[in-house]
DNA sequence: TCGCATAAA
DNA sequence: TACTTTTATGCGA
DNA sequence: ACCCACACC
DNA sequence: TACTGGTGTGGGT
């Protein structure tokens, strides 16, 4: 049913081969039922359900010439965005392989071959790929993968590691893109063009041969497409990069990058390429763990590649939106193209805007580094407490070391929020806009603690 | 079901009223299922399930004469037990309420109000009355226990503050009874008969009035039967202890004695008075907490006290005896009786006796102590351990404390037995016979190992 | 005598 | 993840 | 400007 | 008993 989709695990998360869905989400089930946070979700489940009912309503009464209307602006629409089409770059998504874990796994040799889980009794940031065979999951209580798996052992985070080793994995990065874009710590975006295009024969000679590249229904296109295989260069010496022999040398290129970011930190990372971040991202999970996917440069084959993708797989689309889509029969790209009429009627211009070029496969291919943060804080989650000093104190606390980080990082804010979660898990925001940029704790505080005691 | 018998709680326990029953059920069915404990109770409930089974086929083929001639014996066994019937002593069974906890309450005022539960996240020794309104019980693991009530404060047992209240207590006791048998910290049989008959009208004049005392209904029928409350001896200044005026004396006295507990301890203790044990202690629970009940020294009042009794109330009746008679359609003692004649078939004459007696309300009312104890040991369980030696520490380090035990308390024994418990709850036990009597640790030891090294 | 099941606090 | 510990009795092989 | 819901790692 | 913490986006008001 409808919470069932909140709190089942993912069925298309890398790695759910081999893994007893219906037994883990019974065991998930019957270990959250009854609890507050289920009963949270059960609450927001709700809400969903609500949102469809009204869409649906709203889909109800649509005219067949309000229908027709929309579909014809729809496919103006889609026209329009096929001209922004860009195949020209070669982008390149690289996502470590359960990074926490495996910075874990690499230090604590003795932990190798077991399934292990970082974080504690009360949550998981991620678990290692043994471990997922038993469904643990990112994101999931301890005390629920423990139940899913009774030989998992927990292993507090080390941040700092995996800083370290996320600086190691950029420096190789940096070397095929100085001006890669970082996510987090184990994912980044590249933009690999100028880096092929620079490359002399001598350096494409170096490249590891096709032949050990690991996707190999399109690698078999590329070799087939040209019988001479590593010869990339068209007749003026300039490399085409649209073309198969192109992505197929980006996949040379990048599978000499994923060796080398093996070398320098034992880790594995996986990577798409693709020639927007859309359609890159998709691909780095296509082949995890250490694995690569690369995606031509051709927009049938970009089609062919979405046409049955899941919803869920668009990055943005998440379980609400999935479940939303569902409702309206809509769970892959195809169907997205499909209803685009619907589509454009029950939804906001953005939303539709984002749901046809996601379908399109056409996106931004911009991987420069996004300008400055928004926003910097704390959160902390402690047991139910009532004593307004006691919610002082964490409160100030939370403004103290938010204040050193900004201090530390010379950030100025303009606007305090305060964030309150119940023991029933709703959560409530209360802001206030400052009267001038500032990093002064005092200053901070005393916005903050004015908003918890408007909350009383 | 079946396996519900085994772990739901005991509907006529304490206290049970304003629990809800089928919530609390349903959370500790959730709680447990899946794990390797509820495995092994769903085995052991097919195994009872198989003894029930067994039975009701040898029920089924039983000859109407046979059934007729069961009959005759049986009805003459009753009549020989009637013979045995011994209505002369006042025996009295003490028990503190929710002892542990009722010590941990007293010692630290601040848990005062609060649900608290004694032991662990993984045990329970006992619960307070504020937390068993929750269907927190003896016996309950931890977490269940704070499923059923978060609110729940965990008290590490302090047991020699338990043994200290227990002696304080029996000192109490002792004045009523010095030959009072204590069968565990917090309870005891007593035969205050004696102690009656040497009472002096000045004594009498001292005892608390009748009216304060917790068990209206008998003692409305013996302030009913005697309207003069206060007065009973005979005319010849001997009481006569069977009847109800004797007997109203004796929840005077009784009364008392718990005052005085109550006053050196600050501990509550309940109690029954009868004629004999078994009937005691069923009205020590009767009226719990802080309450007495007092049985009438009287044939029919007894038959009249027990014809609707739960069988499960009788002391020697556990979970499997109860479900076994209850296929049987059996669920009280009315029902033991009418059915005597299948009783003697289907079980051992051993039980048949006891279910009689039982019924009838015959028992045994020697409270004097028991003579030697026939058995001391020590057991642990631990996490999964696989090595041998790892299992040998466990065993050397059991035996040394057995041994030290037995060297303090001037035992010998001559049997060594060892007790193992596998992951999935299955008990094995394996013994040898020393050639001499011993309290030698060494030999401990080696018997023992010589026992776990037959076991791998 | 041994091993297991049942019961109790 | 987390279902005790100590003592006793009865039954069947 | 504020508050909430959703998404991602 | 144990369901995070840090950051960003979009929508509604
Ligand atoms: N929900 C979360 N909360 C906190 N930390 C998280 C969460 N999800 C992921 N992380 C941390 C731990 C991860 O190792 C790291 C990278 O996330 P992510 O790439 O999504 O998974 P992963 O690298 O562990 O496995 P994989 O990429 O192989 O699926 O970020
Ligand atoms: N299953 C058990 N395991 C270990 N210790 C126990 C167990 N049951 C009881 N105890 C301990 C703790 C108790 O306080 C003490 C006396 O037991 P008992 O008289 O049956 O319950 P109680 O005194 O706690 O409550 P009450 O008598 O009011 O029902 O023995
Ligand atoms: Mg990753
Ligand atoms: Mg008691």
């Amino acid at each position: 049913d409808a919470v069932l989709s909140r709190i089942s695990l993912c069925p298309h998360k890398a790695g759910m081969d081999s893994v007893n869905k219906n037994k883990t989400d019974e065991v998930i089930r019957s270990m959250s039922e009854g609890s507050r946070f289920y009963d949270n979700e059960r609450r927001k489940a709700a809400q969903t359900a609500q949102r469809v009912q009204v869409m649906k309503s709203r889909a109800a009464v649509l005219s067949t010439g309000a229908l027709q209307q929309a579909e014809a602006m729809a496919s103006a629409f889609e026209r329009q965005l096929e001209t922004e089409r860009d195949l020209s770059r070669v982008i390149v998504h690289c996502d470590a392989d359960a990074f926490y874990a495996a910075v874990e796994l690499r230090d604590q040799p003795h932990l190798r071959g077991k399934p292990i889980g970082i974080g504690g009794i009360g949550m998981l940031s991620t678990a290692s790929y043994e471990a997922r065979k038993f469904g643990v999951r990112s994101a999931m209580p301890g005390y629920i993968a423990l139940r899913l798996c009774p030989e998992l052992i927990l292993v507090k985070p080390r941040f700092h590691a995996y800083e370290a080793a996320s600086r190691q994995l950029q420096a190789v990065m940096a070397q095929y893109d100085p001006n890669f874009r970082s996510v987090s710590l184990d994912e980044a975006y590249l933009d690999i063009t100028d880096y092929m295009a620079r490359l002399t024969p001598g350096d494409v000679a170096q490249l590891p041969p096709l032949t050990t590249v690991a996707d190999p229904p399109l690698v078999q296109e590329a070799n087939s497409a040209d019988s001479k295989p590593g010869m990339a260069t068209d007749s003026a010496g300039a490399r085409n990069l649209t073309t198969l022999e192109g992505r197929a040398l980006a996949a040379r290129v990048v599978h000499q990058m994923r060796t080398r970011m093996h070398e320098t930190t034992q880790l594995t990372v996986s990577a798409g390429i693709a020639c927007n971040r859309m359609l890159a991202k998709i691909g780095s999970d296509q082949n995890k763990p250490d694995g690569q996917f690369c995606l031509p440069a051709d927009r049938a084959a970009i089609l062919a590649f979405l046409a049955n993708m899941p919803t869920r797989k668009i990055p943005g689309i998440g379980k609400v939106t999935e479940q939303i889509l569902r409702e309206l029969d809509i769970t892959n790209c195809q169907a997205l193209l499909q209803q685009r009429a619907l589509l454009k009627l029950l939804f906001t211009p953005i939303s539709f805007d984002f749901f046809m070029r996601s379908a399109l496969g056409i996106a931004s291919n911009n991987t420069r580094k996004r300008s400055e943060r928004k926003s910097i804080g704390h959160e902390t989650t402690f047991r139910e407490l009532n004593q307004v000093p006691d919610l002082e104190d964490k409160c100030l606390h939370l403004c103290h070391k938010t204040a050193l980080d900004m201090e530390r990082k010379a950030l100025l804010g303009r606007s305090v929020c305060l964030k309150l979660k119940t023991v029933d898990f709703k959560v409530k925001q209360r802001s206030v806009l400052l009267p001038a940029h500032t990093a002064d704790e005092p200053v901070i505080k005393r916005a903050a603690l004015g908003l918890l005691h408007r909350e009383l």
